[in-house]
RNA sequence: GGGCCAUUAGCUCAGUGGUAGAGCACCCGCCUUUUAAGCGGGGUGCCGAUGGUUCGAUCCCAUCAUGGCCCA
């Protein structure tokens, strides 16, 4: 017994020695191990989740051996007999520990559980005179004692600082938490089925590259020790999906981490998940159709509806989603005909007379985002694409033959927010180094997110490149929009933090 | 990057220029169908960090840290 305090004493320096609350539990571990039950046992053979003792209950009413496990939430001690509510990922159940049935020795051990300690249980189903259906336990074994304290039992944990840094208590306390990851995992799922379904095949390429390009984003650098050199986090799978379509892959699709240096807002995070896909000898009417028919079918299959609500808005999955050229929505909102910026000077005035608040330089590209992000994307909560952009902010877009300042690109938009960017794949090598060109003069300018020259890229388009329709969708800002929530932090479990002290 | 707000017990939160409180959780006692169980007893805290003002700061001021909201 002595030596055993010292163990324990020991113990307690390495960990916190100033908690009260561990000292307390470290010290019913001793308690444990002394009257022969491991704090940390297992393992355990459940019969049963908690759900299906509910859903089954009507068979199971009187039958013996019915085993859960998980973890106690709750803790009613009335002497000789003692309630609790043992959670697994399913649910919860009510378990009844009374000492004429486990004797005293096997009582009184289970008097010392706390909330927050994970028990496997077996005993028999019966309900209340309240009417709850509850498990009497013949047998039990605790499988991991908890150290620390749960968050408390009614509030929960609201901190969304500590929700978001203690995700697992995030999970343990806020059950709808859980069923959003849930749902996200059903989205992705539901996305790779449709694309399966439909000829896609999933391939990888890769994150570390020499060049970060497909994007307008600045990158992360990393190091290579080896080779001693930088290399860059992808900003987008574009370019290499595309190598593979030159390769002779007719339909493919990523499903990818993308990592951005920007700033963290609750519709930014720096790493977050893409899909994109690539059909050889399709354009951006084949992607419009993919998309509103792929986001309709993940809708049906994970929701079992059409039928959103986003932010208290009612919205309709339901394809055909209407098609509206960007010159014209924004002329609509806005009264401005972006035909008719032709040069900086044209921006400038533009966004001089709307009192536009641009970060970088004043030019048709920057006018034109500005306008609609300012004016139109937040009008559109009904599922819209606005087609047809100008050639200056889509450098890896195809020229429209009868419009060459434009391309054949679209963004989606739902709930006024842009969920999916796509066009048919320009696929004209000459064209292609000029527009890369022209954005090296941008980055000259000082404008940090245009894009790089990619010779290797180019390289891959003279051998020849399909047409090709290309789509890209923020599986994030997705999920967001099918699970109703505010935050891009809400849909990823573990957020970009600060660390602390 | 700028503005505003927050930071007090494990959690959710009150509060005061004289080093601190509630509920839950936890510890002790009673209690064999409770369920935010109940009854009686117990506060377990570097009041985010660092400076300053003050006889005295958790409170007032400054800076910093982390987070939130709004703007860019």
């Amino acid at each position: 017994m002595g030596q055993r305090n010292e163990e324990t004493q020991g113990t307690e320096d390495l960990l916190v020695s100033s908690d009260t609350f561990m000292k307390q539990r470290l010290a019913k571990l001793e308690v444990f191990r002394e009257r022969g039950m491991n704090p940390f046992g297992g393992p355990f053979k459940r019969t049963h989740n908690t759900a299906e003792v509910i859903r089954d209950y009507a068979f199971l009413e009187g039958k013996e051996g019915i085993a859960v496990a998980g973890r106690i939430m709750t803790y009613r001690c009335h002497g000789k007999a003692t309630f609790a509510h043992v959670q697994d990922m399913t649910g919860s159940l009510q378990v009844y520990a009374r000492v004429d049935v486990l004797g005293d020795e096997s009582y009184d051990l289970f008097r010392e559980l706390d909330i927050g300690d994970i028990v496997g249980v077996i005993g028999k189903p019966f309900r209340t005179r309240r009417g709850e259906i509850t498990l009497e336990i013949s047998q039990w074994k605790l499988l991991a004692k908890a150290l620390r304290p749960l968050p408390e039992k009614w509030h929960g944990l609201k901190d969304v600082d500590l929700r978001y840094r203690y995700r697992y208590l995030d999970l343990i306390m806020n059950r709808d938490v859980l069923e959003t990851f849930v749902v996200r995992s059903r989205i992705v799922q539901a996305i790779r089925a449709y694309l399966d379904s439909v000829g896609f095949l999933e391939v990888e390429t890769p994150v570390m590259q020499t060049l970060a390009g497909g994007a307008t984003a600045r990158p992360f650098i990393t190091h290579h020790n080896a080779l001693d050199m930088d290399l860059y986090l992808r900003i987008a799978t574009e370019l290499h999906l595309k190598r593979l379509i030159v390769g002779g892959f007719e339909k493919v699709y990523e499903i990818g981490r993308i990592f951005r240096n920007e700033g963290i807002s609750t519709k930014h995070n720096p790493e977050f998940t893409s899909l994109e896909l690539y059909q050889a000898y399709a354009d951006y009417n084949d992607m419009m159709e993919l998309t509103e028919n792929l986001v309709y079918h993940v809708g049906m299959t994970v929701l079992g509806s059409s039928s959103i609500t986003y932010e208290g808005n009612a919205i309709s999955l339901t394809p055909p989603w209407p098609r509206i050229r960007l010159r014209d929505a924004i002329k609509d909102k806005t009264g401005v005909d972006i035909k008719e910026i032709k040069n900086d000077e044209d921006a400038a005035k533009i966004a001089g007379k709307l009192g536009l608040k641009l970060t970088g330089g004043v030019t048709k590209g920057a006018v034109v985002d500005k306008l609609l992000e300012v004016y139109v994307e937040p009008k559109l909560i009904q599922p819209t694409f606005l087609i047809d952009y100008p050639v200056e902010i889509s450098p890896l877009a195809k020229r429209k033959e009868d419009e060459p300042d434009t391309t054949y690109r679209f963004e989606a938009f739902a709930g006024g927010r842009e969920i999916a960017n796509a066009f048919s794949e320009l696929n004209d090598p000459i064209d292609q180094r000029e527009r890369f060109l022209q954005q090296a003069r941008a980055r000259e300018k000082g404008d940090e997110e245009a894009h790089v020259m990619d010779e290797d890229f180019i390289t891959a388009l003279e051998y020849g490149m399909p047409p090709t329709g290309g789509l890209g969708i923020g599986i994030d800002r997705l999920v967001m929009l099918l699970t109703d929530k505010p935050s891009i932090r809400d849909v990823i479990l573990f957020p970009t933090m600060r660390p602390r002290d």
